[in-house]
DNA sequence: AGTATATGGGTAAAGGATTACTCATGAGAA
DNA sequence: TTCTCATGAGTAATCCTTTACCCATATACT
């Protein structure tokens, strides 16, 4: 067990020197000998010193520990959102510091007031929630994945996020490449906030016109919530009374898991009846019995754009990140057996 | 965006008290009268006054914050325990903050460095890692789940584990109720660290003797990682070279997905002919198309003790979780479609 | 009346690290 | 020799809160 705490002045105290030369040693900011370096090293190595950062925070008026909001961690997507970025900061000496906030709002503006008490020095927020002026925090930020709707791009903040129109089109569009001309859709009908769905669905209407297909409301299922439940029960009643189509994109993999469990446990063959894209790229997904293809996240470049964003921000660059303030990044079809 | 930053200092001087009383009245410490309170409170609000946590944590020599050492986030299992911890906590005032380490025992001394430099108030352990003594932190611990093998309950600790050799016991007992006397198991073969997966072995040997059962090292199959791909591998190598068992008993859920998914793709009916349970109750195993059986961890138990553990530790109660160290919690079987 | 106690509130000392200044010494230049 | 400057290191203020201690005033009790 360690002794009674030791502060940066019995180092000092022990080594023979001020605590300013300690403090120097530590932070590496020259003014010392080597001689000396070595000895205080070696002080604070016996009796396993580590610096309060409490303090250093306090004199700093900072701290390299940035907040993330994020509405559920066990959503697998958001788990490895987080994972990545926590190493990449952590490499460069930041810390990350996870906020559940379960979608609850309440919860979320109690982080937040927890970030600015704190007095970290960045902000990641996964949240539709719209804050009022006083609630703001002055440090950069990241709006992640989930966009307020009138989110104002004033102060120190940029959004990434991935382009659901886009994924919806080239969904869809592959389906119709593979020969589908009949094609549906289980949509996720999400009410509150998130346009996400809505913007695939644009796409996907996108591609059918392209096609020259006529859109038709019977093909589109929506469900209030993505789950393996309401995709089978989508699937079912295509079965039971809307007719099989012979392509459909399911807004989320876990609508395409489910539908596709209930067409087979029907009989129906997938992918030579229905072809089915799922969204998202969840690991269930290629882990089907029919492995599923899928629409999957530029995951990698968001993780990769917020972590320099922040480490230029830090580094006071004005990097070209600073400027465009508004990223959207391309999806990409992971080509699998169900279409 | 929030004014300039403002102190107690400022707030006491708006409101024409000292700093001591707005303290006093931050804290709810008594000593004031009810119009001062209203006239701070209502200053405090005006400039949107948060205090800061890290002067308050210097002069406290603490914070409120619990450190959790978790191998992996993205592992649905260890999410969910972190997601309920953090939830629960925060209910009372404490932060959790999460330090995932990947496996990467480096890391986790890293992070132990920081949390003993936080000077945060608890730790939890999700890790076989075991630690020399002067990296321990003397502070109340919890180890959960996994529990480093040379465990000294010195200090304020407590572990909680689940019963693993009952859990393998249960679930071949299932097969063995089930009318299969031919029980082969797939065994995670942890060389490393982790005793679960050979006690979950040892309870399966221990149901087969009990039922008079000969134990054939030919239905055993050792794999290297846990993941579906080895599940279907080792379903394989039964069909192809060691033949059908009637029974299959899969130390974790991933291998059973795989294994089932095998089955069915070579016609093999489950469970007619074969009878599958699985092991952790991962979300996956019950929306496969045929519902896995499996064995569920005491996960809401885990919490609670743990919670209660630190709450107790806290108030310096001296609870019965103080003097019981060593916790092992009893585990249930989930009754599904494959046994 | 005189003393004890409760109430409301102020002063100032921590708590541990960083850092702007200051200073002594020695080397090199004029 | 004298001046300049680089080097190594110390002093003390500062960051913001909490809290031990102190001090009036008012009330209550012999």
């Amino acid at each position: 067990m360690p002794d009674k705490k030791i502060s940066i002045r019995d180092i000092a105290e022990k080594s023979g020197v001020s605590v300013a030369t300690v403090s120097r040693v530590i932070n590496q900011n020259g003014r010392y000998s080597a001689e000396t370096e070595a000895r205080v090293r070696q002080i604070m190595e016996e009796y396993n010193y580590v610096p309060n950062l409490l303090a250093r925070g306090l004199r700093q008026q900072q701290v390299p520990e940035i907040g993330i909001i994020v509405p559920d961690i066990t959503n697998e997507f958001f788990g490895r959102l987080v994972v990545q970025i926590e190493s990449e900061l952590f490499e460069h000496g930041y810390t990350l510091t996870i906020c559940n906030t379960n979608e609850d709002r309440m919860i979320e503006r109690r982080y937040l007031e927890m970030i600015r008490a704190k007095q970290m020095c960045g902000l990641i927020r996964i949240s539709h929630e719209h804050l009022r002026e006083e609630e703001l925090i002055d440090i950069p930020t990241v709006y992640l994945d989930r966009i307020p709707e009138n989110i104002k791009y004033t102060g120190q903040c940029i959004s990434v996020e991935s382009d659901h129109e886009q994924g919806g089109y080239i969904a869809t569009k592959e389906l119709i490449k593979q020969g589908c001309r009949n094609v549906g859709i289980v949509l996720h009908d999400a009410e509150i906030s998130t346009k996400a769905h809505e913007m695939r669905y644009i796409g996907y209407k996108r591609a059918l016109e392209e096609a020259n297909i006529e859109f038709d409301v019977k093909k589109v299922i929506r469900v209030k919530r993505a789950d393996c439940q309401n995709g089978g029960r989508a699937a079912l009643e295509f079965i039971e009374r809307r007719g099989l189509p012979d392509g459909l994109f399911c807004t989320s993999d876990l609508l395409a898991v489910g539908a596709l469990d209930e067409f087979l446990k029907h009989g129906v063959n997938v992918p030579r009846q229905v072809r089915i894209v799922g969204y998202d790229n969840i690991s269930l997904a290629k882990m089907m019995m029919i492995p599923i293809t899928t629409i999957s996240h530029p995951e990698h470049t968001m993780v990769d754009i917020t972590c320099r964003y922040f480490l230029s921000a830090f580094a006071k660059e004005e990097s070209e990140l600073q400027k465009k303030k508004r990223i959207v990044l391309p999806v990409e079809l992971i080509k699998r057996e169900t279409a």
